[in-house]
DNA sequence: TTTCTACTTGCAAAAAAATTGCATTTAGAT
DNA sequence: ATCTAAATGCAATTTTTTTGCAAGTAGAAA
C-alpha cells in the first residue's frame, strides 16, 4: 500500500497521519492476524511507542471503523484491520493458539433470521464469528 | 432445578458442592444471559463471597464446561451456563447494551465449511457468535 | 458420628491491563 | 512561517485478574 494512499486513509477519517499511525497501520497490514496491544508494543520497538499510545490509536482506529476487536476467548482482545468483505474470520487452536482464517459465514442469512427472532432489535452493524478447535498438529500429539 | 441435582451437577464434574457454587449456579441460571464477574458480586451479595473467589468459581465452572465465556465487546467477558444444543447466540445493542437471543446459527454446515477451508484443523469444539447492532428503542431516539 | 484430607474460601498483596491528567510536541491548515 | 487543535510521552492512578498462604469445610472413610 502506497504511503499517500495510507495517509488518505487516515485523513479521510479525521485521523492526523503521525508516524506511529502509520507504522501501526503497516503492522495490521502486514501481519494480517489478530494481534493485542502486547503484541503490537513488540512490533512496534524500533519506534518505542509508549504502550499509552498504542491504547489510544487502537481505540481511535476502532472508533474509526479500521479496526475491530476480536475475541479469541483468551482473556485479553485482539484486534485486527476490518476488511472491506467483513466476512472473515477465525479459527482457534484451544492448545497451541495458532489462528486460521475462514471467509464465507452466510452471515447475511443469519442477521435476517435473528431480526425475525428478535424483534426487538432495528439492525444489525456487525457480527463475530469464531470457531474453537484443535490443529492437526496438536491433534497428534 | 431441584438442589440435589444441582449438586449432582457438580459432584459429576468433580467439584465440590458449596453454597457459593451453588448460589452462583443458581444465578447463572436464573438470570440465563450474560453476566460479568462485577454482575455476579452484586447478585451474591447476600452471601457476600469474596471477589476473588467469584474468578476462581467461574474458572473451575468454565474448565467443567458448565459455563462458557461470552465476548460482547465491552472489554470485560461475560460468561453464561453452556446450554445443551450450545446453539444460543447474542444480539447486542451498542448504545444500550441490551442484550437479545437468537437460536439456530446452523454452526454444523459452517464448521464443515471452515473445516474445509482450513486444512490444519482437525476438529472444532464449539463457537461463538454475536450480532452487534441498535435495538428499537434506541433506534427511535 | 467422628475423623481425616483434599479441596475451597478469605484475606492481603501483587501483577497485569487499561485509563487519566497534564506538559510538550507536531500535523496540517492558514 | 505561524498557529491551533490534536497527538504523544510520562507519571500516576484505577481497574481487573492472579497468587500465596492460613483457615475452613465437603464429603469420604473409619
Amino acid at each position: 500500500m502506497e504511503l499517500e494512499n495510507l495517509k488518505n486513509i487516515l485523513r479521510d477519517k479525521n485521523l492526523k497521519a503521525t508516524d506511529q499511525r502509520l507504522e501501526l497501520f503497516r503492522i495490521f497490514h502486514t501481519f494480517h492476524q489478530p494481534l493485542t496491544i502486547k503484541d503490537l508494543a513488540l512490533k512496534m520497538k524500533s519506534s518505542n511507542a509508549h504502550e499509552v499510545t498504542l491504547y489510544r490509536i487502537v481505540s481511535s482506529f476502532k472508533e474509526a471503523g479500521l479496526v475491530r476487536q476480536v475475541d479469541l476467548q483468551d482473556s485479553v482482545p485482539y484486534f485486527e484491520l476490518v476488511d472491506e468483505k467483513h466476512d472473515h474470520h477465525h479459527i482457534v487452536c484451544t492448545l497451541c493458539k495458532k489462528v486460521s482464517d475462514f471467509v464465507g459465514c452466510g452471515s447475511d442469512d443469519l442477521i435476517k433470521k435473528a431480526l425475525s427472532q428478535a424483534k426487538d432489535f432495528a439492525s444489525i452493524n456487525s457480527h463475530s464469528f469464531e470457531l474453537f478447535g484443535i490443529c492437526k498438529k496438536c491433534s497428534k500429539a
